[in-house]
DNA sequence: GCGATTGAGGCCTGGTCCTGTCCGCAATCG
DNA sequence: CGATTGCGGACAGGACCAGGCCTCAATCGC
């Protein structure tokens, strides 16, 4: 065996099992132990701490050290690991989305196929969360774009519009230069410089159907805008949501903020909060109504009002009619 | 530099960016080009993928192989992995849990302590997940564990028992022979062998506080029962939960099941169905009957009904009396 | 189609460094 | 104190590694 392989599989091992005597070590990797002992060197050469204890029932172990080494995973282990950075990009862990898209995309690129059925098999029987709307993202859409961003690739894909006035737009074909992908709230956005229309556009990711990418590479373009974050958020100013929710709560804030975290604006006082958000449908606003133990007053929409209602009611009809 | 170590960096190149040129490979390797052919071929044969396009603007790329090469995550990315694999381990990916704590444990223990600060900084600002009752599991102590497991190292541990007809247990000082984590509903279990009290046993991990091994192993003991999930599942059944949950909905069965889950059992018709689940709070229950859309009857406990009842009244209070 | 570019890989040479062996030392445990 | 296990220096033989040089093969732009 190579003396790189033999690194690699002796990293290996110190990470599947914490505590190895060197004999055993020696013995796996087929080699003498003071090669062995040589070998350890090595790894702390590259800067991993090997902690080694002498004497009887002595052996090594890998610390924890300046920088991580080489994760050396197996199949079941890189399936949750790529499933729950799935959910983690989708929006699972506010704040860490694109971070979490970058590593997803990294291991997905690499894993072999029959490790993606599994992971295709098992994404599908994972629960929806309770306040996700809308259909899950696709992990390797999402990840197939974030790599053509950091790759500068070109992607061809289909977009359905968003419904407007009740009409269904027909799907188009765009012919993109990627720049960034951008979440927000739950939703990711991909902003890009779209070649037919010669112009800058953010496209959201749940709109996108069969990405290619051929191969080639492009030469980035200035995005005009500060950064892409504000592109996107500069157009959604444009494009306004379907409901302006505005509730003030008989509450502090922080019972507020604390159930409706980073997806809405709260203000207010310690015993009186006004929650406003945007939203396109009211599942989730009605559920931080129930959430929330606490007297509020719907200022807007009247749609979420009824809503509301219709809850209440259903509730009285469904209690028995005590005290 | 070694050998082994520029495979590494090469490794680490390939996985950062999708296409290199082998010119610029060897440069920044600062190897001749022939090097660096020998260094991918190197790589081939321990088993990965490499894509060459020759030509002008040829290079190499890194492709999905037989086996997934070794993780070279940069600092941000170890972070989300560790973040996100934390959430699947608590139970945001049922069925998946085991495997997510046992690569958590990996990366945990590798993890550079400036890491692992930024990892808990996130990890508070985490939202908790509207359905997740009670604190949330320390990662550290679910990996410390499942590595004790892994090792077969014995644990010594503060346990604070269940509150039993309103009088908090004395914590007590636990030492034993840790045998596998398992991992039920939202909830894990240490299940062990209690030296002290010459038994098998199983713990609750969020009663588990301050576990220290001292590096012994122990030779491992077989457990009285089929697996681990059956003695704990045993342990459960003989232990009742606060509340017996018993709810009539006036919907399908699939319609409940898709709120629900796998965190309680449904019974009934496409018209009718029964919901039956055993809890400490009721937190969960309420968030069910708001969340279904449909008539409901609650059939026990009368504290759900109570609740509901509460809900109800305070939504009549809070909105208008409107036709 | 042709030339420029880039990867593939055989062959050779010099020399690096890698391995196994032998040894004395140090630490740890019973 | 002795057994065990890790540490590391010295050494000899040899494996293998890097670089140079060459010829082919594929790809792209002109």
């Amino acid at each position: 065996m190579n003396t790189s392989a033999r690194m690699l599989r002796l990293l290996s091992l110190l990470q599947t099992h914490r505590y190895w005597p060197g004999g055993e070590l020696a013995r796996r990797l087929e080699v003498s132990p003071r090669t062995l002992r040589r070998d350890v060197d090595r790894l702390r050469e590259l800067g991993y701490v090997v902690d080694a204890v002498r004497g009887v029932a002595g052996g090594y172990q890998l610390r924890a050290g300046g920088q991580l080494p080489p994760l050396l995973l197996d199949d079941e282990e890189a399936v949750a690991v790529a499933v729950s950075l799935q959910s983690s990009a989708a929006g699972g862990t506010p704040g860490m989305e694109e971070t979490s898209v970058q590593a997803l995309s990294k291991v997905i690129a690499l894993m072999p196929t029959r490790l993606r059925r599994q992971m295709d098999a098992l994404r599908s029987q994972t629960e929806r969360l309770p306040w996700s709307s809308g259909p899950a993202l696709d992990p390797a859409l999402l990840s197939t774009l974030a790599q053509a961003c950091r790759d500068r690739e070109p992607v061809h894909f289909t977009y359905t519009a968003a419904v407007r006035d009740g009409v269904t737009a027909e799907p188009t074909e765009r012919w993109v230069e990627p720049h960034r992908m951008v979440s927000m709230g739950r939703r990711w956005y991909l902003v890009a410089y779209d070649r037919d229309r010669q112009d800058w556009r953010s496209f959201r990711v749940d709109r996108i159907s069969e990405p290619r990418t051929t191969g080639q590479t492009f030469r980035p373009r200035t995005l005009p805008a500060e950064d892409a974050l504000s592109f996107v958020q500069a157009g959604i100013r444009r494009m306004p949501h379907r409901y302006a929710v505005r509730v003030v709560f008989e509450t502090g804030i922080d019972d507020v903020a604390a159930v409706v975290g980073r997806w809405a604006t709260v203000t207010g006082t310690s015993t009186r909060a006004v929650l406003e958000m945007n939203v396109d449908s009211l599942e989730w606003p009605v559920f931080v109504l129930a959430t929330i133990d606490a007297d509020f007053s719907v200022e807007s929409p009247p749609e979420l009002a009824e809503a509301a209602a219709r809850m209440a009611a259903r509730f009285a009809r469904s209690l028995p009619e005590a005290g």
